[in-house]
RNA sequence: GGGUCGGUAGCUCAGUUGGUAGAGCAACGGACUGAAAAUCCGUGUGUCGGCGGUUCGAUCCCGCCCCUGCCCA
């Protein structure tokens, strides 16, 4: 197992879906193990993005310190990638300074990152994606996925031909570096035994955290998010493509289009937030990693002494992988 | 009160010239390695308004009734 993934395993993780209550469980959290936060959550990057982001407050900190949030403008694109780097460079200046780390956050594929590394790879690349796009014109869109038999078949067999996304990166990786993608993604097949770390996901009744979710979202709106997207236009530099993704910021810019009533983008803000929700907890269900608590009543069962003394890296069971 | 359009899945609606029905959305499940709050895949859950009649067989045809919208009184 390499450094980075040891000392990321070295960290707790507290997640859950949206409106689960991470904030609060999570400072609370912080407190007890004397930990610093990071945002484990790929929106509260974005500067001037809050209550759309539902940023934890100050006031909902207590002085606790949390990093990751506000990093970029929200003109700026991001990625896994960049936000792995950044936790990890964290990390070390906390665990410096002789503190915890405790990541609270909602992004599945951030905290799968981190759990289990992502490859050295190269990033995207725009002109070969333009590239690409251009080839594609007037071409049926199965012709991506027969591309990628002939670069890729391990990969191909994996991916759906409707897949655009994944096989537009399959074949990016392929061009820029003469090897399959399925020849670097390796490590995310190694998952560690939950009783190895420390993951704890909130858990809800669906039902209850479909309500919870409706009504923060009218919270939202009460505290004015519709202003917030509103500033974000005004401004000289246009919105990133990652930015403008967000939940409830992508459906009030339809609004503010014309393309669509106001009452019906808030309706469909909560279904979105509602349909991810469900998606974090296909996530959550597949990891080895995740030890369920309940939302409404969070216990974590930490176990001071044994962390302390166990030295986290030599408590990691040896994987066969390296 | 008379006429008329309609009553089919949780919602909006197709459809069957008579052989017990299907789309979108929702819901549910899954995938996911540099856009991930994104993207992609899978699953139909139904006394076809009610009761009778005709028929080998009715959601479809006929009769009566109930409900809804519209028009006329």
């Amino acid at each position: 197992m390499d450094r980075l993934r040891t000392q990321a395993l070295s960290c707790w993780y507290l997640t859950g879906p949206t409106a689960s209550g991470k904030t609060k469980a999570g400072v609370a959290l912080a407190r007890r193990l004397g930990a610093e936060i990071i945002s484990l959550d790929s929106m509260a990057i974005y500067r001037d993005m809050d209550i759309g982001t539902a940023k934890p407050t100050e006031e909902e900190l207590g002085g606790i310190p949390i990093h990751l949030i506000d990093i970029v403008d929200p003109s700026e694109e991001y990625s896994l990638a960049r936000y792995i780097a950044a936790a990890h460079d964290k990390i070390t200046e906390i665990h410096d300074r002789g503190k915890r780390v405790l990541f609270v956050g909602g992004t599945p594929l951030y905290l799968k990152g981190m759990l289990r590394g992502i490859f050295e790879g190269p990033p995207a690349n725009k002109e070969f994606r333009a590239q690409l796009e251009e080839k594609m014109q007037g071409n049926p869109p199965e012709l991506l996925h027969k591309m990628l038999k002939k670069a890729d078949p391990e990969s191909a067999k994996r991916l759906h031909p409707n897949d655009i996304r994944r096989i537009v990166r399959a074949l990016e990786v392929y061009e820029l570096t003469g090897q399959p993608i399925s020849s670097f993604q390796k490590q995310f097949e190694n998952g560690v035994p939950a009783t190895d770390c420390n993951v704890y996901v909130l858990q809800w009744p669906r039902e209850t955290l479909y309500a919870r979710i409706d009504k923060r979202v009218d919270k939202m709106m009460y505290e004015n998010f519709l202003d917030e997207v509103k500033r974000l236009t005004e401004r000289k530099l246009p919105i990133s493509q990652t930015a403008r993704q967000a939940l409830g910021y992508r459906e009030l810019l339809d609004y503010l289009d014309g393309k669509m009533k106001f009452g019906q983008a808030v309706d469909l803000i909560k279904q979105n937030t509602r349909n991810f929700a469900k998606r974090q907890e296909t996530w959550f269900r597949s990891f080895t990693e995740c030890r369920f608590v309940s939302g409404e009543n969070p216990k974590f069962d930490l176990d001071f002494e044994e962390v302390e003394s166990s030295e986290v890296d030599s408590s990691f069971p040896a994987t066969d992988d390296e």
